[in-house]
DNA sequence: TCCATTTAAATTGTGTACAATCTAATTGAA
DNA sequence: TTCAATTAGATTGTACACAATTTAAATGGA
């Protein structure tokens, strides 16, 4: 059997590549309201869960590194979302606060996932498997996942 | 039942951003001998299936616009791999269209599909299940796929 | 104690993505 | 025929992503 040319629509890579892209394209009209971008969305939802959180820690709950970090950062301290200080016991950690404002935000964010879901006209159960899947390949990385 | 935080783990959006992501990186080592980035190589993809094509095309077979596609052709050409020139019928149109050099890439690209599916250590039913149900997400999405 | 090593962020450079706008070519209805 | 609308790409501006390097702070063994 002769070895074929790659063609995009055999390949898992390209499907990903492009759901990705679409999903974070979706939840824009969703976000403006909160003056927000996908990435700084999936930085404060880490926030919410814990405050304040080092950069290092932070980085790996988004798997992002600093250089991504620290401009997404550095956007939502001039938003008003958080504030960022050295910390007292280890200078080179630097400590990311919500601020009110940035805590409030929590609220308004509530209703986003319901309205992501409706925008995705699927069945739960096909989301369901499908975020299985990714899981399953997360794993086949070896990237360890939620906590 | 309270309406709760949004939670990173429990929503599609990012285990999907993350296996992107993730799958990029993993094909760079395999396409650092081809000197193309992901997105060039993509790109090359749909030019080996058909060539010359216009920018338009092309863009609809990637989804991906012309602010986007116009610097990643324009590296493309100088690399040697592409020419680009505007149609004679219609100067609007730009024809994209391989060099013997960029025809002859897909030879040595042929092995990569391979290589990959081989890193990605997922049996092949897990890697056609999450295969299937991307494209049924893309299908929500009303996105067409394949040919 | 002292300095090589390690660690945490920031910086630099390259390459996408995409919205919005611009420009030039073509088309089509009055 | 003519000019307003459409179309195809290019351009501009903003925002990631990530590799590689740099800087400053802490650590730990000789």
């Amino acid at each position: 059997m002769p070895s074929e040319l790659p063609k995009l629509e055999n390949q898992l890579c390209f499907p990903l590549y492009v759901c990705a892209k679409e999903m974070v394209r979706r939840y824009k009209p969703l976000l403006d309201g909160l003056d927000l971008t996908y990435t700084q969305y999936i930085t404060m939802m880490v926030l919410w869960q814990q405050s304040p959180m080092g950069v290092k820690a932070l980085g790996e709950h988004l798997y992002l590194d600093s250089g991504t970090l620290t401009p997404v950062l550095k956007k939502l301290e001039q938003k008003g979302y958080l504030t960022r200080h050295r910390s007292e016991e280890d200078e080179r950690n630097l400590l990311v606060c919500l601020t009110p404002e940035g805590a409030a935000l929590a609220e308004q964010a509530k209703e986003i996932p319901h309205q992501m879901c409706a925008c995705l006209a699927l069945p739960e159960e096909d989301i369901r498997l499908l975020k299985t899947a990714l899981e399953k390949l997360m794993a086949a990385f070896s990237l360890p996942q939620g906590e």
